[in-house]
RNA sequence: GGUCUCGUAGUUCAACGGAUAGAAUAAGCGUUUCCUAAACGUUUGAUCCAGGUUCGAUUCCUGGCGAGACCA
């Protein structure tokens, strides 16, 4: 209707304003709840073109649309703004159109390119935790978003699973592992522990013995102890000590931390991390036995995670496949001009004509720096899925100049691709006490929270739940799908944008705006409409409307819209603010009417399809969240 | 030091440059002979500060103040 006025406003400019007016000029917003009109014109950019005032120019186009655009009932032109009432007529028939398709709203299955979605790029030595969980929702989200306006997508996650901190968490299991009476070392089989779990565990203990050991060089030196120090190190230490003298608190805990790090590199824990590094590197099978037998651990217990959240993927990538990818192409690059060298051997990019920095792309000895091998990563994925058009990384916003930096070189280097890749960049996810930091054991971890959220719903369920004639498997699956539902929900309501505060309390909650809520209002229509024995037929079109039913018709009319836009910019927010607002106007509706006690059986039946298609959209947009929606709880 | 992001009720979140800045929560009051009260109705409360652009600014621009991130 929308998309109706505006084109016929165009072609009848000329002859209604004696000018022609441009797409700009014609701006159309949903009218506010408390005036009457389903459709609002803004009668400002007119006002110029006219040289009358808003209210003159608002009753001149009023009469025009009136007589001309059918569907229309009457106009109210009030401050500027013209506020279009359309028929019920035209309500009822979009009704009737909404209950008989099917999938309303979705486009036609793959009828858009292939988009590549990644999400969750977990480290194999920490166990995920709460910033994994937004991460994770939010991408499993967009890929379920961009499925329904018709895109093909290929879910894929990267596992962090080499490098000096992996080596940690191996070196630290092969020398603190206790040795049980079968001559065995810790495993999860033995031990019960999710594999992740074990790993990470670890990984903490290197730390600790890491932190010890620097603890006791530190100690050596403030007491002059020199000896096995290399004179190089020795004169910054001293430099620094010198260095503290009339400095502030701050500054002075500052040059502490200097000389820390230089501590923890001169111990003899870093030092085998490092040779088992460069073991794993020239692939010493005894290395590589372990790392694959932990890591495969670690992914034993992702899995488990992973299954519980109800996210999978289509395509993993494993950074110790890719880490050597990229110096071709930087190598290429060079040759064309695209990069440059520096004296010392290493290779940069000027982006100081786009108004970023010089970025190094290669290191002097010929290593790769992450750069390289994103550049490499990205070009090996167009290469595995020919029909690629591009991609989404869903990676935290602390990365924001990286990938601004790796689209602008993929572009650079002449990848048309480039310009379809997106940073969906997220905000940190804040505690009440702050941020979450590992070191300070504030990290809230993944599985921990999903089981009390689970548990959380199971009690208030039992409280107040309909459970009767539930298996027990039924009942546990519904505990899971309410916490679950309302964790989501939870994460997934606010702008990926922005930094959010994440308070545990909350989370759980099952009133207002939570995902329990919805599934609430979704399972009574369920029942509501067993009990009626609905089935959909085509409605009259004469039939009277109340003006909370035709609320509820607009909102579900702009289901479409909302998905598009959504999936236009990344956000899940858009659709989950949408939910809500229409399980809002389907509730007041609910409580002031009857239903299926209603006696006139027009009226009924025109209750029960709204019932049921608000049903079918709520269920809808619920899944592209992630949510379940419960036939009853 | 340079670059980027963000500042809205006590709190957590909304608001293509549009009308009287919406919700939720917390607190009070009210609604079950009737379809699930995890619901509904109702009362109280906010745009960090100072300029500028505009018919109109929470939104855009400039400068402060405050929070965070990235780069050296």
């Amino acid at each position: 209707m929308e998309q109706h006025i505006h084109q016929a406003l165009l072609e009848a400019a000329p002859q209604l304003f004696g000018c022609t007016i441009t797409e700009e000029h014609i701006q159309f917003q949903q009218t506010r709840k408390d005036v009457e009109g389903d459709l609002t014109l803004v009668v400002f950019p007119f006002v110029k073109l006219l040289r009358c005032s808003p209210q003159e120019a608002g009753e001149k186009i009023k009469t025009w649309i009136e007589a001309h655009i059918t569907g229309v009932s009457h106009c109210v032109a009030i401050n500027g703004f013209l506020n279009i009432v359309f028929t019920n007529d035209y309500w009822l028939k979009q009704l009737n159109q909404i209950q008989q398709t099917p999938m309303y709203g979705f486009a036609e299955p793959a009828s858009k390119p292939t988009v590549m979605v990644e999400y969750a790029s977990p480290n194999t030595n920490k166990p995920l935790h709460l910033g994994h969980l937004r991460n994770i929702f939010l991408g499993a989200s967009v890929a379920e978003i961009l499925k329904a306006v018709g895109h093909k997508v290929v879910r894929t996650q990267v596992i962090n699973d080499r490098g000096i901190h992996i080596c940690k968490s191996m070196l630290a299991w092969e020398k603190f592992s206790p040795v049980n009476d079968k001559g065995e070392r810790e495993t999860p089989v033995n031990t019960g522990l999710k594999g992740d779990k074990l790993v990470g565990k670890y990984y903490v203990e290197f730390d600790k013995a890491l932190q010890k050991e620097a603890k006791e060089i530190i100690a050596n030196w403030l007491s002059g102890n020199f000896s096995d120090t290399p004179e190089a190190i020795k004169d910054a230490v001293l430099n620094f000590q010198k260095a503290k003298d009339g400095k502030d608190e701050k500054a002075q805990a500052a040059i502490d931390d200097k000389i820390k790090e230089l501590a923890k590199n001169q111990t003899a824990i870093l030092q085998e991390a490092k040779d088992m590094l460069v073991r794993w590197e020239a692939r010493d099978p005894q290395v590589y036995l372990l790392w694959t037998t932990m890591n495969g651990w670690v992914y034993e217990g992702f899995d488990a995670t992973y299954s519980q959240m109800g996210v999978s993927f289509d395509k993993l990538y494993y950074e110790s496949d890719t880490f050597l990818l990229g110096k071709d192409q930087v190598m290429e690059g060079l040759k064309r001009g695209v990069f440059y060298q520096k004296s010392d051997g290493s290779v940069w990019i000027d982006l100081s004509a786009d108004g970023l920095d010089e970025k190094l792309v290669l290191r002097s000895d010929g290593t790769a720096v992450y750069m390289t091998q994103d550049i490499g990563t990205a070009i090996d994925r167009f290469k595995d899925f020919p029909d690629l058009h591009g991609m989404v990384y869903t990676v935290g916003n602390e990365q924001d100049y990286h990938f601004k930096v790796l689209f602008l070189i993929l572009q650079k280097l002449g990848y048309a691709w480039a310009k379809n890749c997106f940073h969906l960049s997220y905000g940190m996810v804040d505690l009440p006490s702050g941020k979450m930091k590992s070191r300070e054991g504030t990290v809230v971890d993944a599985d921990d929270l999903m089981e009390e959220v689970i548990d959380k719903a199971k009690t208030m369920t039992q409280e107040r739940g309909h459970l009767e004639g539930l298996s027990n498997l039924e009942r546990e699956q519904l505990y899971t799908q309410i916490g679950l539902g309302g964790l989501k929900y939870y994460l997934l309501k606010v702008d990926p944008k922005k930094r959010m505060l994440f308070n545990p309390e909350e989370s759980i909650d099952l009133t207002g705006n939570t995902g329990p809520f919805l599934q609430y209002t979704h399972a009574r229509i369920c029942t509501l409409l067993e009990k009626a024995n609905y089935a959909s037929e085509t409605l009259i079109e004469t039939a009277p409307l109340q003006a909370e039913e035709k609320e509820i018709i607009k909102q579900l009319a702009l289901f479409e819209s909302t998905l598009n836009e959504a999936a236009k910019v990344y956000s899940p927010a858009l659709l989950a603010n949408y939910t809500y607002e229409l399980v809002k106007l389907y509730n007041t509706f609910y409580q002031s009417v009857k239903i299926v006690i209603e006696p006139n059986h027009e009226v009924r039946q025109l209750r029960l399809a709204l019932s049921a298609s608000v049903k079918q959209v709520l269920a809808q947009s619920l899944n592209l969240l992630g949510v379940e929606a419960p036939t009853r709880m």
